[in-house]
DNA sequence: TGGTTGAACTCCTCTAGACGACTAGGTACG
DNA sequence: CGTACCTAGTCGTCTAGAGGAGTTCAACCA
């Protein structure tokens, strides 16, 4: 059994946070295990003898650290981690699209994970002055922009959007739902634009309650935001692809030369 | 004036919900600017007619979404952004150095902020498993611990935690608390070991109690967690640095070549 | 002038209780 | 046997109130 301890009212330290800081122990220690159940609300009043607001104040501390979740009707479970993928920095290198996979999917493949995409949609749209400016276009002009969500396991992971030039979609499968073998990096490098370097900008904030929904999170975990920028061996700027992910499930992996 | 709106009672969404729906919207349209104050627990009380724990449950949620924090005895106001780092790849290039400079100071300084360090903590101790494993150590071999926390314009961004093996420390200033000119890579290279290139792993995650206080951010803040390898020319792992940075206040810049 | 006091305002924490909604398991009925 | 219902247990939301503590500023006093 739990020894859930007592709290000390004379102490600077007011009762919820000792109740919190009691079960984060617990569970950085291991002694409440991901997936188990925390006492009851019930139980915790009846054992520390405070009110109900004061035990939920305690649970709303360690939601918000995304230690636990809360599921209605059932009870307060310590998170179970996400599988961690490590993302490689060569994770775009042209030797993993040869056998016809896209980046995502080879990716988690290898990793052992079963990879799935989802509500895909693509559109025509005039590129807003952020989009314009990392691909070198000028204010308005036409890009296909494709959004997806990608899947481990059957949980959402990832959502991405990517923003190609009309002038280098056209004419291509970029613009269909199905693009094909390799995905669009194959297609643009079709159409006579050979990849040569990406840049990443990467950050980390709290998610929009959109974000939430569709990555299926709680409002206490982050997102890592990723902006990709792909140019071709002439240096144009050929994609811009902006990906949010749940933090907690990836590692991003850079090489960097110290020159 | 603010229009605060009403609440609907008939409505599914519950009213705290309601409520900081309202007030979201005002801060991300920019009619609650950054720095300004909210309206008072008591006025918004009286306006929608409401507890006061469904006030106080609104302006947690958007608390714990990072849009605004309270201060005790003040009131509660929008988050002021913190000026944003982009921190380019090159950052630890050796051109960045040869003024004598070490690569935060340098950085900050070219951003325009008045850069400070404070907290050094050096210590010798036996390596752990995992900076053992990093730097290609037997377990508990010695290496010299360097922590500080990096400060910018005086508000807290950063600590770090870098681990040099003994064998490279010996005999140089790396174990002093002032390194010298050029920081703990001018006296590694100095020490025979030039550096060829660095490796980076980036997540991001919620604080712990510890890296709140130190970083002096709310729990609504998540931070990018940064651990860097630096390995020389030989190969050799000769540093580990873990990094631990206000999410918010960072972007990363990264440049990967297609391969 | 300069320091102190006090009031008014702010958010922080806690209490005690109510009703609602979701889940799971048992039971009675068809 | 299977379905429908009931019930106990869970968390979600709200109310109404209390005392505490930090901040600000004006009024007061020495």
């Amino acid at each position: 059994m739990l020894d859930l301890g007592t709290i000390d009212r004379t102490v600077d330290r007011p009762p919820y946070r000792q109740i919190a800081d009691i079960l984060r122990q617990h569970i950085e220690r291991g002694r409440l295990a991901p997936g188990e159940q925390l006492p009851s609300e019930a139980a915790m009043i009846d054992h520390y003898g405070v009110a109900r607001m004061t035990v939920r104040e305690a649970i709303k501390e360690l939601r918000t650290e995304g230690l636990v979740v809360a599921q209605h009707g059932k009870g307060v479970f310590v998170r179970s981690a996400p599988p961690v993928r490590r993302l490689a920095s060569d994770r775009f290198a042209r030797r993993h699209r040869q056998d016809g996979k896209s980046a995502f999917l080879a990716e988690a493949e290898a990793a052992g994970h079963v990879p799935g995409v989802d509500q895909i949609r693509v559109t025509n749209e005039a590129a807003s002055a952020e989009v314009a400016e990392r691909l070198g276009l000028k204010p308005r002009e036409r890009v296909i922009v494709r959004s997806r969500r990608y899947l481990a396991d059957g949980r959402p992971v990832e959502v991405a959007t990517s923003y190609i030039p009309e002038s280098i979609a056209k004419g291509t499968a970029i613009a269909e739902v199905n693009t094909g073998p390799g995905g669009i990096y194959a297609r643009i490098e079709e159409a006579g634009h050979e990849l040569a370097r990406f840049t990443e900008e990467v950050s980390a904030r709290m998610p929009s309650p959109d974000e939430r929904k569709a990555l299926e999170i709680g409002s206490g975990s982050p997102v890592l935001t990723l902006v990709r920028t792909a140019f071709d061996t002439k240096g144009r700027a050929v994609e811009v692809c902006d990906t949010v992910k749940v933090a907690t499930s990836f590692v991003l992996e850079y090489d960097v030369p110290a020159k």
